[in-house]
DNA sequence: TTTAGCACTCAACAAGAATGAATGCTAAGG
DNA sequence: CCTTAGCATTCATTCTTGTTGAGTGCTAAA
């Protein structure tokens, strides 16, 4: 299909801006693509994109950056869907060995995503998105310290222990546990970093030193969420040009990566493939791929891949769909011969 | 003891910097500190210190920062060697739980101390230092793949997975593997990976894409360091002012703490008490302070304090030899107990 | 509808000037 | 002989100012 003109510009807006990580003016567009129409009518069309809100300025007199939405716009219509061959040739060589568990396959793929796109490669354990929480339980273990318990339906627990304030009452503790498990049961375990914010000013009200305890908290569910997400490939967001040079939004992203907030990400995404642009909460600088994988046995995972919102959406998802769909048939051939085999005997 | 006005001058150098990380004038000592002697007294002994080689200026005008050979004149003479209550309250909690197994205490103590110094901390598993490596091997699957795999002498196997360069000519690997085992065998695991560097030549002489399996090398060794080694708190130096503003160093610093240089350091270290100041291979930001811990059963292992060579050496140490200290009663208490009970039995 | 031409905007860079915290040195005082 | 006041000097830091150039929007002609 041919594309419109203003389809085409943006398209190679976006691209360009992909590649340089720089504002793109009309006269850069002239130059470095062959285009049967002056930087005027370019100027024209961009200024068209603006007012439809595809494209951005960063400020009056510069070039201009792909909005979150001219992104969106291009990933849904204007993108190659071109497969990189070495990730074809090196999915294969990981297919073909034998006698590797899923998990492992899994995460050889995982490995090959980040190395290929440059990005961080997360994977979510199977059925982590139903997973709900039963209960919390604080039990003080003697007038120094106490446990915080998580419970979930699948029998998972993680548990911390922490150092009591010293002014604590034990009956209020009590009481506000009380109001916590009422409030938090059978939250799914991707909800609860959201929900957890909304603990604390229930510990301000019952406990002096709730920074403490609701620290403790929050490290139980690190734990927890560290076990369900499984990252690779963090260094690769280093070398992005945009985080290279600010300290401070590196920290932010690397602090986010490894937070349970990822993990709530992961519960607003159930479709084949999500594509989440730069609207993460308090983090306008990261995007969210993700796909679906249907495992042996009626599981279902999640692949993700991170990066900054400047990322090569194209290759990233091309890879991301390649990957899982070849996954997925790999699983289907397995398991027929394991049924097949069944058959013989 | 008395300390000389010298040492009192460098002694506040050094904690005022630590403190502020900002270099130290004569005027700031005299308005911070009580000083019985005038700001031209201290610039003279500024200046004794600085030929001395224990102060630096960063410019002719200046103020004065320690040398890494005055922080070591600092751990050595000067510090106060205090121990934080906090840290005595934490450890006992826990070390009073029950049931409990050696690496869950090692590991709990290892988060307190990085949350209580604000460092990362480190903790090298048992005996690693001792183990060698005993080979390594490539193994062609087909036409397109190789597996290498290392194994050492306590049995423990580290292998991955790579694509071969279509060029390569199976005699020549063949060949290229036995010097590189003649090179590497009986190499203790910790110095392998100043070993590795040496193998890039030879790689280099054999095979035309070199770079392809010395990464797959790279990676091996790297999944293998990293069974060995658990780190905490890496977040915590994000928080170092010297890191927050230049992204390249933070950077830099956070891959050299997942690299198995980190695992190289420890070779060198066997005593007790271990102070590393700025000197590790080209970086001079970082300081490691270790200490060894012995463990139930005649074994071994370090924990190890990593932060900036700006860190609070006094609390680090202070910390790190209280922690120790007491996990090695304890643990002497327990094999006791269970000796006696052997006997009641 | 397209495009050439032009005035205008503004980030980025560079060069200079002012500021001030620090130094080393000298000479006077205990 | 050791200490310290005084002073010229150094140099990072900050602020100001000017210049450049990529980019825009608008107008008028093709």
């Amino acid at each position: 299909m041919e594309l419109s003109r203003r389809d085409l510009i943006l398209k190679h807006i976006v691209e360009h801006f992909i590649k340089t990580a720089l504002p793109v003016g009309s006269q850069t567009l002239i130059q470095n693509y062959e285009l049967s129409f002056s930087s005027a009518t370019i100027r024209n069309e961009m200024l068209a994109l603006e007012n439809a809100g595809l494209l951005e300025k960063t400020h009056t007199s510069s070039g201009r950056i792909p909005s979150s939405k001219g992104y969106q716009y291009y990933v849904d219509h204007l993108r190659n869907k071109s497969v990189d061959e070495r990730i074809k040739q090196q999915l294969q060589v990981i297919l073909s060995q034998k006698a590797q568990s899923v998990t492992e396959i899994i995460q050889k793929s995982s490995e090959i995503l980040s190395n290929m796109t440059k990005l961080a490669s997360v994977v979510l354990g199977p059925n982590a998105q139903q997973e709900k929480l039963m209960s919390i339980q604080v039990t003080p273990l003697d007038n120094n310290s106490a446990t915080v318990v998580f419970i979930t339906d699948s029998g998972y627990v993680e548990n911390k222990t922490f150092v009591l304030p010293k002014n604590i009452e034990k009956e209020a503790l009590a009481d506000c546990m009380n109001l916590i498990n009422k409030r938090l049961k059978g939250t799914p375990v991707s909800e609860l970093s959201a929900k957890m914010e909304a603990i604390k000013p229930i510990l301000e009200d019952f406990i002096a030193e709730h920074d403490v305890v609701y620290q403790a908290f929050i490290q139980a569910f690190l734990n927890f969420a560290g076990e369900r997400l499984k990252l690779y490939g963090k260094h690769s967001l280093f070398n992005q040009p945009e985080f290279a040079h600010d300290g401070d939004k590196l920290r932010k992203i690397l602090t986010l990566l490894e937070s349970p907030k990822l993990l709530h990400h992961f519960s607003k995404s159930s479709g084949n493939l999500e594509v989440n642009i730069g609207d993460q909460d308090q983090n306008q600088d990261l995007s969210i791929v993700s796909s679906k994988l249907r495992m042996p046995g009626e599981k279902e995972s999640r692949i993700a891949l991170v990066g900054p919102t400047r990322m090569d959406y194209d290759r990233a998802l091309s890879a991301l769909e390649y990957v899982t769909e070849m996954l997925e048939k790999y699983f289907e051939k397995i398991s027929d011969k394991s049924k097949e085999e069944g058959k013989r005997k």
